[in-house]
RNA sequence: GCGCCCGUAGCUCAGCUGGAUAGAGCGUUGGCCUCCGGAGCCAAAGGUCACAGGUUCGAGUCCUGUCGGGCGCGCCA
């Protein structure tokens, strides 16, 4: 799955064949990494000291001894020991040459992979809360999917939630009719809210609570469908301006209706762990026991029915992952009517519908749901349905991708009491803002409404991608939306930069100026290294399903990149002017620059922030 | 009370499965556009990596404990 960059394997190879000679029996990871700057060497690794036990020496002798006795491929320039760790120089051509190689997606692996994210209730627009949701699941889908991996990308409609009733049930209640002055999430959340104010009132909430039951009831029932549909599409706006996509759309009530919910308790109560108490708290209900799977619990026994009959959400849940994994089947599907764009290029992006002529097409052998960290413990649950199920196997590829909540402005949000800021309200902002700065830098631009929609969304994307998923994120206006510093912008400018140099360029016409890797400088071989890294840095990210790590990669190029660019001679002149390079050093530079443009565009898109050519 | 997560510069955060002098951004101070885009670059200042033990040749990283903060523990979803 992680395929190092062909110098890194060459070089570990190089000392397993050396330790081989030296009659190492067991040898150890062999680590290439890096030097530290100012150190000597571009690589080196430190399994020197991993061995110094076992031969009874010291790290610096055997350090030496490999060295010794290493044959060097013929980049290597130099092989040496420094302080036990064995470094190596490298012929400065090759490794700037090998950093133009382009990285393509890697080689598809058997078993797909079914992402789940979004997932928001239909019944108001989204805030930023929602924010963080989104853009984690849309990155590590496009991140699996450059790393081999077959995604399949599931949105969930809660529309059988209390949320989605309160909402339909106050749009009647306040006989409010649509006029069309605003969109249509916010003017259904609006009454959401003032909904809420009313049912703060202990006796009004007593009188409503019977017509909120039979709205909800009706929901079961698939009955307002198209009423819930209608707030969805307007969700779906929002989900797609910030670039994410969906292969398809399962709804609940569909769940509930082709009785799947039924199908996953006939497997459950064959279980040991699961059964009916006779007496006591649990009398009446099915409840399963999940102390084998949460150590620690006061009270491991949870609800899937209750005494009265009705299924919890936990029992859904269970259902819905079992149906994920293909151990229940029944739902149909057709294509959603609309122009929405499929997460898998060339499909068309499907919906659950009880009339359905397609059926499911999942069967995952991997699942990530990407739900925040509050819902751990029922997330073990889920876990545990599928070993309940006797598959150990499936609970086994069941990954919770957990992300801590997102604070406003250092506070709690809260959607009941309509304490939060809409993504609409946020991305409006941002695009705002950056018009703003284009018509100040670059009043000439050819096209300003669609770089600043990109620069604006980006932003706010790469805000939300940048720190690690089980971190608390503090969502602040200034630092979501700045432009400067370690930002979406910033690589974007970065990009524009190259793509600026590689437009003169063809204007000028040394476009096909052919390479002299012999001029290379050590300017170059920096930023050769920098980009040598991105394929590992992928293959990391996809494994820890950390887009983070991807960000702060890009961080770290982009600052390569851009440190190249103005890197300057001790009299004050550019040390790595590109169009005006000697020849033969300039189509070394020109090559870089499209790799530079390359990475970065491939890096972004994998983050879901476009890659502009002019900004 | 029990469980999970977090604690690194004034603030927001990096630091890959333990590896070489702990790095960015914002903010502060001082520089850099007759030169490919200054949304940029260079430099300075700023750290007992919460605290105390332990493991290791080596600990911000692993283990134990303490202290702070967040979250979860309902026949709600």
């Amino acid at each position: 799955m992680s395929p190092k960059s062909p110098i890194k394997a060459q070089l570990q190879q190089s000392v397993a064949q050396a330790l081989d000679a030296l009659g190492v029996s067991e040898a150890p990871e062999i680590v290439i990494q890096e030097t530290p700057s100012g150190k000597e060497g571009d690589y080196g690794t430190p399994v020197a000291f991993s061995l110094a036990r076992a031969l009874r020496k010291a790290p610096a002798q055997i350090a030496a001894d490999i060295a010794e006795k290493l044959q060097q491929p013929p980049f290597v320039r130099r092989v040496f020991a420094v302080g036990g760790y064995l470094n190596f120089e490298l012929e400065p051509g090759h490794v700037v040459h090998s950093a133009l190689e382009p990285v393509r997606p890697f080689p598809k692996q058997p078993g797909k992979v079914l992402v789940e994210h979004t997932a928001v209730n239909p019944n108001k627009e989204l805030h930023v809360g929602h924010l963080r949701n989104v853009c984690l699941g849309d990155s590590v889908a496009r991140i699996l999917d450059f790393a081999g991996r077959e995604v399949e990308v599931l949105n969930y409609i809660d529309d059988t939630g209390r949320q989605a009733a309160d909402s339909l049930f106050a749009l009647r209640h306040f006989g409010l009719q649509y006029d069309g002055s605003r969109k249509y999430d916010h003017w259904v959340g609006e009454a959401y809210v003032r909904l809420h104010k009313e049912l703060a009132d202990e006796a009004r909430k007593a009188e409503l609570e019977p017509q909120i039951a039979e709205v909800l009831h009706r929901l079961e029932e698939g009955k307002l469908r198209e009423e819930v549909d209608k707030i969805l599409r307007s969700q779906l706006q929002t989900m797609h301006r910030l670039g994410a996509r969906y292969d398809v759309l399962v709804w609940e009530s569909d769940i509930v209706h082709e009785g799947l919910l039924k199908k996953a308790l006939e497997i459950l109560e064959k279980s040991p762990y699961v059964f009916r108490p006779a007496e006591g708290k649990y009398a009446g209900a099915l409840v399963i026991d999940a102390s084998q799977i949460i150590p620690g619990l006061e009270d491991p026994y949870f609800v899937l029915v209750r005494s009265n009959g009705a299924s919890t959400y936990y029992a859904k849940d269970i259902a819905f992952q079992m149906w994920k994994m293909g151990l229940l089947q029944g739902l149909k599907f057709d294509p959603y009517p609309g122009d929405y764009p499929a997460f898998t290029p060339g499909r068309p992006m499907y919906t659950s519908t009880p009339a359905g002529s397609v059926p499911e097409h999942v069967g995952a052998t991997e699942t990530i749901n990407v739900i925040d960290a509050r819902q751990s413990h029922p997330q073990m649950i889920v876990r545990a349905g599928l070993e309940v199920a006797g598959r150990h196997d499936l609970a086994e590829g069941a990954y919770h991708l957990a992300y801590e909540t997102v604070l406003l402005e250092g506070q709690q949000m809260s959607g009941r009491k309509g304490i939060t800021v809409s993504v609409d309200e946020v991305l409006d902002e941002a695009v705002r803002r950056a018009r703003a700065v284009i018509a100040q830098k670059n009043p000439e631009h050819p096209e300003p409404e669609a770089a600043a929609e990109a620069i604006g969304v980006g932003a706010v994307r790469f805000a939300m991608i940048k720190t690690e998923a089980k971190k608390q994120i503090d969502f602040r206006y200034d630092q979501a939306l700045a432009f400067e510093g370690d930002t979406g912008p910033y690589l974007q400018y970065a990009h524009a930069r190259a793509a600026s140099i590689l437009r003169k360029a063809e204007e000028q016409g040394l476009a096909g100026e052919a390479p002299d890797f012999g001029q290379v400088t050590p300017y170059e071989l920096e930023l050769a290294k920098a980009l040598l890294r991105f394929a590992e840095t992928v293959a990391e990210a996809a494994k820890n399903k950390a887009p983070n790590l991807l960000a702060q990669y890009l961080l770290d190029l982009g600052a390569a990149w851009n440190g190249y660019y103005n890197a300057k001679t001790p009299d004050g002149k550019s040390a790595t002017a590109v169009l005006t390079a000697p020849q033969g050093l300039r189509g070394v530079r020109l090559e870089l620059v499209r790799s530079v443009k390359r990475t970065l565009a491939q890096g972004l898109g994998l983050l879901g922030l476009q890659a502009p050519e002019v900004m």
